[in-house]
Parts: C-alpha cells; sequence; structure tokens
RNA sequence: GCGCUUGUAGCUCAGCGGAUUAGAGCAUCUGACUACGGAUCAGAGGGUCGGGAGUUCGAAUCUCUCCAGGCGCGCCA
C-alpha cells in the first residue's frame, strides 16, 4: 500500500498549501518541503495514516493546532482524487488528521496484491531508472583453521537476511565471506602440518587433516611453549608472504579442509557465501599505505605509519591513531578493510552502491575509524553508503557469555544440533500423546526445520544491537513471539486448503468483508511492502519478525472467530483469497528471514 | 580515564527522526473444545519508561548530567 500512502502524502501536502500559502512559501524560501507529518495511524482506532502536521504548524502560522488541522481537512475535502481513495478526514485530540481508506479501495488494493507474485513489492529497479544499484553484505567470517562457534551465529543468521531481503527488492547482491584466511597465525600452522603430514604436500588428497580444532590447539601448544618452534614458525610467515610454493601449497591445503566444514554449516542453515578473504586484498595493500602518504594522511609514529583519527582520542588525550602499517612493515586488518573499501567501490573492482557489514558491536570503533580514513582518502563515491551493522553479544540465560557447561566456546554444529534435537523430542512426545502415526522422515523433516527455525527466529526477532539471551526453551516455545507459533499459522491455512477449499491466489470476484476480524487481517496484508522497505532502509530484521508475528495473531483471531469453509458466499471466496495471501505474505517474509515453511507438523 | 552501547511490567523484549489512554510475549489468575489442527482464542491483574534537570503547547523518544550493566581502547581480527 505504499502507493496509496505516497499519494495521501502528496495530497495532504497540496491541501495545507492551498490553505496556508504563506506557511508553503515560507517552506520553499528556506528551502525545505512541507511537512504533514504523516504516518501510520498509531491505533487502529485511528484510521489508517494520522497527520499530526497541524501541531507543528500553529507556532509558525500563530493559529491555534485545531484550527488548522480543519483548514487542512477542508481542503482535503476539496480533492476529488482524495475523496475517491479516503473517507472524509477527522480531527482528533489537539489537532490530528486521522484519515481512513474507504473499503473498496482496500480491497481493490488486496486484488492487486493478490494477482502480484511479488504480494505488491516493488523491485528497485521499477523505481528509478530500471537500474539495478550493487549492494554488498559482508558477514559471516570466521577464521580458517578455526571452528566456527556461537560468535559466528548473529553475523551469520542476520546478514543471510539483509542479504535475502535486499536480493528480493531486487539490487544486484553480493555476499561476501571475508574469511580469516592470512596472518601471523598461519607461521604456525604450516610449519605444524610440514612435520606432522608432510606427505601432504605432495601428493594429492593424501591426508584428510581432521579435526582441525585439535590441530590448532596442537599448534598453539607448541608455539607457546617451543623457542625453536616460534623460530620456524615465524620465518614460515615470511616465506609465506613472499610466496614460497611450498608454503602457499600448505596455505591452501589448511583453507580447504577449513572451507569443507564451514559450508556443512552454511548447507544446514541453507545459506549462500561467496567466499573472499583477506588474502584477496594483499595485492592491493601496499597502494593503501602509499596512497595514504601521497595525500598527506599518513604519519610515521613509533616507527608504525599511522593516520591520526579526528575526533577520537586515546587514554592519554591524544588523537588515536588507525595503525596501517606496523614498525615491522607488515599489514594489519585495518590495511585490510581499506583495501577492501577501495576494491569495492572501485568501478575496477565491484562497483558496489552500498556497503553492509556485519559484525559484532564490539567493532563498532575499529569501522568508525577506518571509514572515517576511507572517507578522508575520498575512497568513498559521494553517492555511496557503507554501513556497520551491530550486534549485541550471544548469553547465556545467566546473562553471562554463553559457554559450554566446561567452561569452553559453544560449536555452532553441536548447538544447531541440539535445537533440532530438542524439537524431535517434543514432537515425538506430542504424536504420543495426540495418538497420531507420523513417519521417521516426517520427524526428521519437521523437527530439522522447526529447531533451525527456532535459532534463527529467536536471533533475528530480537533488535539486533542489544545483548541477546540464547534460551533452546524459550526459542522453542509453542506460544509468544517464536519461529513454531508462525510456522503453526501457515499449517493451519495448509489445513484449510487439504479440506477442500482452494486458496486463490487470482481472485476475480470482488472480496466482500462484514467481519471486524478480516478487516484487521486485511489492512495488515497490506502494510507487507512498507514492513519490506523498512527493513531494507534500517537494516533491522526484528521489524519484519514483529510484523509476521502480528499477522499471524490476527490471522489466528480470524480463523478462531470466522468460519472459512462453512461460510455461504460471497464470504466464502473472500475468506479464502484471505487465507491465501496470509499464507503467501507468511511464507515469503519467513523465507526473507532464511526460514522454510511447513504443510504439516 | 576515554569511547561505543544498553537501562521500559516479575522475566524476555517492541516502541526511540516528539503527539490522541506507554505495547507485546512469557509467567500468574479466570473463561472458551460437536466450525477449517486447542501447538488456538477471549479476558484480568501487573509500569513514577534507571534518577534528576532542560528544550517544547506536548518527551519513553531530543539535549545535558548523574547512576548502573555490557563491550572496546597503538602495532590480533
Amino acid at each position: 500500500m505504499l502507493r496509496i500512502s505516497h499519494t495521501i502524502e502528496q495530497q495532504l501536502i497540496n491541501a495545507i498549501a492551498r490553505a496556508f500559502p504563506d506557511a508553503a512559501e515560507l517552506a520553499q524560501s528556506r528551502g525545505e518541503s512541507l511537512n504533514p507529518a504523516f504516518g501510520a495511524a498509531s491505533k487502529p482506532e485511528f484510521g489508517d495514516f494520522q497527520a499530526n502536521g497541524a501541531l507543528a504548524l500553529s507556532k509558525c502560522l500563530g493559529k491555534p493546532p485545531r484550527q488548522i488541522a480543519v483548514a487542512i481537512a477542508e481542503q482535503l475535502k476539496l480533492d476529488p482524487e482524495f475523496n475517491q481513495i479516503c473517507k472524509p478526514a477527522e480531527i482528533a485530540g489537539p489537532g490530528f488528521l486521522n484519515i481512513t481508506i474507504k473499503p473498496e479501495v482496500l480491497a481493490q488494493e488486496l486484488q492487486i496484491q493478490l494477482a502480484d507474485p511479488r504480494l505488491g513489492v516493488a523491485p528497485v529497479s521499477a523505481e528509478g531508472n530500471g537500474f539495478s544499484p550493487e549492494v554488498i553484505v559482508d558477514f559471516s567470517s570466521p577464521n580458517i583453521a578455526k571452528e566456527m562457534h556461537v560468535g559466528h551465529l548473529r553475523s551469520t543468521i542476520i546478514g543471510d537476511c539483509l542479504a535475502r531481503v535486499l536480493e528480493f527488492r531486487g539490487y544486484q547482491v553480493k555476499r561476501l565471506n571475508h574469511v580469516g584466511d592470512w596472518g601471523t597465525q598461519f607461521g604456525m600452522l604450516i610449519t605444524q602440518l610440514k612435520e606432522l603430514a608432510p606427505e601432504a604436500l605432495d601428493t594429492a588428497d593424501a591426508i584428510d587433516l581432521g579435526d582441525l580444532v585439535a590441530f590448532y590447539r596442537g599448534a598453539k601448544e607448541r608455539f607457546d611453549s617451543d623457542i625453536e618452534f616460534q623460530a620456524i614458525s615465524r620465518e614460515e610467515v615470511v616465506k609465506l608472504q613472499a610466496g614460497d610454493p611450498t608454503s602457499l601449497k600448505a596455505w591452501g591445503l589448511l583453507c580447504e579442509q577449513s572451507r569443507k566444514e564451514f559450508q556443512k554449516i552454511y548447507h544446514t542453515l541453507n545459506i549462500s557465501l561467496q567466499e573472499r578473504g583477506e588474502s584477496f586484498y594483499n595485492p592491493y595493500l601496499q597502494a593503501v599505505v602509499s596512497d595514504l602518504a601521497q595525500a598527506g594522511l599518513l604519519v610515521i609514529d613509533d616507527g608504525a605509519g599511522c593516520v591520526f583519527l579526528e575526533g577520537m582520542l586515546s587514554k592519554e588525550g591524544t588523537p588515536l591513531p588507525l595503525i596501517i602499517q606496523k614498525s615491522d612493515g607488515g599489514f594489519n586488518y585495518a590495511t585490510t578493510d581499506l583495501a577492501a573499501i577501495r576494491y569495492r567501490f572501485d568501478k575496477a573492482g565491484d562497483g558496489a552502491k552500498r556497503i553492509i557489514y556485519v559484525t559484532d558491536a564490539g567493532q563498532a570503533n575499529h569501522f568508525a575509524a577506518v571509514f572515517q580514513v576511507a572517507k578522508r582518502a575520498g575512497w568513498i563515491p559521494p553517492e555511496a553508503s557503507i554501513e556497520h551493522v551491530p550486534f549485541g553479544l550471544v548469553q547465556g540465560v545467566d546473562g553471562k557469555k554463553l559457554k559450554t557447561r566446561s567452561g569452553e566456546t559453544v560449536r555452532l554444529k553441536d548447538l544447531l544440533a541440539e535445537a533440532v534435537e530438542h524439537c524431535s523430542n517434543d514432537l515425538r512426545k506430542r504424536i504420543k500423546e495426540e495418538d497420531r502415526s507420523e513417519s521417521e522422515d516426517f520427524v526428521k523433516q519437521v523437527s530439522t526445520t522447526v529447531g533451525l527455525a527456532a535459532v534463527k527466529y529467536a536471533d533475528l526477532s530480537t533488535n539486533r544491537i542489544t545483548n541477546y539471551q540464547f534460551s533452546f526453551d524459550r526459542m522453542l516455545a509453542l506460544n509468544g513471539n517464536t519461529a513454531p507459533y508462525l510456522l503453526y499459522a501457515v499449517v493451519r491455512i495448509k489445513g484449510i486448503a487439504r479440506k477442500g477449499g482452494i486458496l486463490n491466489t487470482k481472485q476475480t470476484a470482488d472480496l466482500i468483508f462484514d467481519q471486524p476480524q478480516e478487516w484487521i487481517l486485511a489492512r495488515q496484508l497490506l502494510q507487507f511492502d512498507q514492513v519490506i522497505q523498512d527493513v531494507e532502509i534500517e537494516l533491522l530484521p526484528n521489524r519484519l519478525c514483529s510484523y509476521l508475528f502480528e499477522l499471524s495473531q490476527s490471522f489466528n483471531r480470524f480463523y478462531d472467530q470466522v468460519t472459512v469453509l462453512k461460510a455461504e458466499e460471497p464470504a466464502r471466496s473472500s475468506r479464502l483469497a484471505l487465507c491465501g495471501l496470509t499464507a503467501k505474505v507468511l511464507e515469503l517474509g519467513l523465507n526473507l528471514l532464511g526460514i522454510e515453511t511447513l504443510e504439516r507438523m
């Protein structure tokens, strides 16, 4: 319903300009446009939209706000196009204009949404010049030779959701996995590999490194205790950076092994990613340093190449440096991040218009610093945007960082398996209690879908900026704002379809509603495009979650209180259409969250 | 110490480019199963929106300050 919303807003602006030409002129002379303070109604009783602009106008016009609202409403009454869409605007409180759309217009909009495979969400290419800008979503980004753990959960899930929403809107999305595949830790890993499995370097597939975590730990232990091993490892880093073939071979083997492990998790989560690790930017690092030097931004301090930041102070109150080149001549993550920004915006590189980094909130300072330097160096095009999308820590129910019982970091693999297992146990119990008989395949498929959905939904449904309490009990609850509740709403609609109702998605007859539950549902369905747009701009998946939850609630009320299959025509067809559209919106919405839906559960 | 961030019902959280009576869910209590799966629905109680000050006709929302928690703070990412 965004199109109608824009139309009404413009009609309001015109009405204000007609009622108060002076105010319009004043706004124009200031280079501003009149602000009707227009938006969705804060409560259903207020209609569909509200405009609070009269209150702000009262100051500069020196008139009581209610009088201004009356004048605007008078002008709206004279606009035939407005009258076609809306009932007469009502004045409430100190001077709010409450606007209600005519039922027949809502029904017509619903018809359009029903017939549209995109369910009313316009593609971005339809808005401007037919061009689909490129957006990069940088997320997940685990480290090579380490296992994915809870720390990677949020970035992976939130990043995937944002990528899905942007893709659906029609942007060309690159989902980049900026894996940690370079750095000093490879010295010890390669040294360990050469000693433990030298044959792996000569023969293809000669060895399976097996548990990489144990391998990493072994290397780390030797590095910490064995001085000779340390020295060899340091030499190995130098060799690797110099491009020694044997070292590169070993490096490649380690990366490949990790890649296989990561891929298993991504496959389980149904997430696709394009790997482009830190090493990709190696050829561009030197240029970052020399160009910053040329721009006069680089300062050598304590032997390190730094850019001193504006507006950020260190402990001592001196300007904080961003180190671009270490005193030993080596580069660090800031260098890589700068090289990446440059490459991604550059037309010769990705040519992106928007870059989104989904990482934990702890890196906020780092990104602020890197973005500032990139901006000062002129590497961010004027039309482009670069955003850090931060999220809080995953905590246990005790409010502390999530750990296993033995105090270790929780492996992502185990966490997902546990969610599925919880679900499987619940489902078996339920099947027994309800005296149903279901196949093993059914149990397996349902519990996998629900378990993973629960993990994803719990993460996405809370505002990502705050820390997040991870609790299997809460996320798998059948009631409340949880994945199972939403999935159940879909299943109920599927049940109606099975019982013989054809859920017309291309309705031709008129939609006739006479129950309040129907109107509530209809109005909510029409808000889908607005919600998608909000998520696209604000990058907050919880907005979409709240919407889907409220939609499910409205549907469940409707389902409970209004009969569908046994209703008389034309109510029956209209209600079936409503069910069909609800299912489509829920399915698409959940899909954009990365969640699969079910026919039965 | 500095920076970022959070503080809303017993618990988990929405709302935060100001506006009509501050919203959900869980938990608690009370109701509803011969209409499409009750994994549901209807209802009740529960709040000085961390404290204080300011801007405003109007602040959970903006500003300042204090208090409390989390995270980070020059050569790891």
